[in-house]
Parts: structure tokens; sequence; C-alpha cells
DNA sequence: CGTTGTGAATGTATTCACAGCG
DNA sequence: CGCTGTGAATACATTCACAACG
């Protein structure tokens, strides 16, 4: 999050940037940007603030976005399709490398510059591909399988946009959609 | 998130279910999903549990779900269309009764049995079809500008697909795509 | 019994407030 | 001066542990 601040100022060239301003842009206090920051140690200047290049490029390392993170899409779906393409992910540090579906329309195409393969072939292009982290956007009742043979071929991350909570032991990152509107609903019917 | 499991306890006949099996199925403690439920009153017997179905009833009128939402998507593009169709929102008391966007082919077009509007009837549309809430699925740059619309014409509260803080008071709630992968990264790393 | 509901204990997150520094 | 980094204080969340109950 403050990532894409720090990026901004760097952009509109405020070389340097102050926990109250970052506290600003997302209305928190400023002794919580400089706590949350504290874990990479001495980066700020009494008097002045923070470096907004160098603070984000600190960032970067602790997260792991110095480098290239190899992506599959596992579900060509609606959902699915509409994150192959997605500029975002390529800006970033990752990059969608193969999608999988069964669907038999689908074999053999590719959406956005990515091959979409049979699930069949997961194990076999999941290690040819060196994919690392998948993005799983199947139906909820067959989410729980797949999610395991992505472990087992090799995949060491999962984002999740199934309902359900997957059992595997590497780490899994939820996105829920309709549990999304159902708390904005909630907030909306307690104001 | 407990009242997916509710829901699935009541369809496969399972009429109570205690809090170690609702905690089993989320990974987390009894005595959390306890406390969860305390705010709702007495709802559990000893000795046996909760009733699924009663349980179920009772939180979707904590939320405000025992009740249809109608709901814009504003910002035809892939995550909006990909959103149109989706029958979780259905199935769940949200109804997709308009969405907009300013893309000129998709003037007067139906998509997944939806109206696709320009933007300049923004205020109108939301008068006339009663949109409480909105899906903002447009370009980060014209994201806090058109969240202020949406609130000028109506709107009560807003999930927001941007990747921007957007500064508006009704309660927004956020799915940062890219966010949750860097923070997937992020686990993975520290593994 | 088995399970709830909840005080008390613990753990974690956020904020306060200020010495210290350039 | 303005701002950081951080102890101390506060607020909030989770877990423990057990009396009460059918």
């Amino acid at each position: 999050m403050y990532l894409r601040e720090l990026d901004a100022a760097t952009r509109e060239g405020r070389t340097t940037i102050s926990s109250s301003t970052v506290a600003r842009a997302f209305s928190i206090t400023d002794a919580q940007v400089r706590r949350d920051l504290a874990c990479l140690g001495q980066t700020g200047r009494p008097g002045v603030g923070y470096q907004s290049a160098e603070l984000a490029s600190r960032i970067r390392k602790a997260l792991s976005l110095d480098r290239t993170w190899r992506l599959a899409i596992v579900g060509a779906g609606k959902i699915g399709t509409a994150l192959m393409g997605y500029p975002r992910f390529a800006g970033g540090g990752f990059r969608v490398v193969v999608a999988f579906d069964d669907n038999e329309k689908l074999r053999g195409t590719t959406v956005a510059g990515v091959a979409v393969k049979p699930l069949t072939d997961l194990a076999e292009v999941i290690h040819s591909e060196q994919v690392e982290l998948a993005v799983l956007a199947v139906p909820a009742e067959v989410a729980q399988d797949v999610a395991v043979r992505l472990v087992e071929a090799g995949v060491r991350g999962i984002l999740n946009f199934a309902p359900t909570p997957l059992k595997v032991d590497v780490p899994v990152e939820v996105i829920d959609l309709s549990r999304s509107l159902e708390q904005l609903a909630f907030h909306v019917s307690s104001v």
C-alpha cells in the first residue's frame, strides 16, 4: 500500500516524503506509518522525512518484489480470463506464463497472449514452466482438489478466488467477492 | 464465512453443529467461533451445539442479508463484465440492475442480461433504478472522481477494485488484486 | 457426559508523547 | 524548527479454563 504512494511521489518528483503525508493518503495516523516502517531499520531522516525512491526499493526487497514471479492461472472462466491480461501484474514483478482449463472450447487457444492448457497437463507444465504461484479461479466444488494437485506439482503459494477454505501447506491468500459485498452491505446498514 | 459453512451443513442434513466443528473447517479455535457468535445473544445449546439453519438466519439478519440489495457495476472492462454474471451475487441477496461504461462499442448493449449505460446518465439511472451499492471497476485515474459522483447520486456503499484509496463518506470495501498477489509473494518467501 | 458462554489472562496492534537528531 | 524512532500506555483480539446447563 505504501509502495504505491511512494512510487506516485517519486513519479511526481517529490523526492522526500514524511510519515504524516503518507498517513493522510490512507486516513491513518503518522505513528502507524512509522511503526510499520520500523521493521526496515533506520530509513528516515529526522526533520526531513523518507527518501521516496529509496524507501520504495527497501520495501520491494522486504516483500520479495525485487524479482519476477512466474504465475499460472487455473480456471479460464470469466474471472480467470479477466486476470490474464491484467496489466498491473506485469508491471509489478509478476508474469502469467500459462493458464489451465478443461473446457473443450479453449483447448489449444491463447488468451491475452497466454496459452490455455488442459488440467491433465498440470503437473508437467508447472514443472516445465517453473510456475511458483497459482491463481485459483475454478468452481468451489473442485477447488480443494486442484489446490492439492498444484502444491504436489511444486506451486509454493495460491491466490484463491474460490469461496472455500483450502487445506494445503503453502501460503494461501483469499479474495472472496461475495464476502466482500456482504461485508459492505453490513457496514452500509450499520451507519 | 460462518454463513457458508452453516448453509452447507443445513444442505447436508446436519441440523446441529458445534463450535469445534465450525472451527475445524477454518482452522481456527472453537473459542474464537463462540466469541464471534456471542454478539447474536444466546444462540447455542450446551451439550448440543447450534441449530445450523436457525443460526444462519440470525447471521443473515445481523448482516442485513435478509433482503435484496440493488447493485450497479461501474466500468465494464474485463473485471466489470466478469462480475456481471457472477452467480453468487444473485444467490446471496444482491441483484445487478445496471452497468456503466463510456466505451462507444458498449453503448446500448446488454452483457449477461445487464444493460450498459454511458456514465453521463449515472445520476439519473442510479435514481431511477434505486441503486444502493456500486462496484467500482474503472481505471485508477478516474476512480476518485467517479466515486464522488456515485455518492452524490445516492449510492450508499462502494466495492472498490481500483488500487486507489477513495475519500468519500460512505463505507468502502477494497479488493486489491495486485496487493493480494504481493502479499502472497511475501508470505511465500518468508516460509 | 459434551458443549455453551464468559470472566480472566494473554497476546497483538495502535496510539501517545517525547527525547534526540539534523 | 520539523520529523523520526520508540518506550509506555492504551485499545483490541484471541485464547484459556471452567462454571453452568440440558
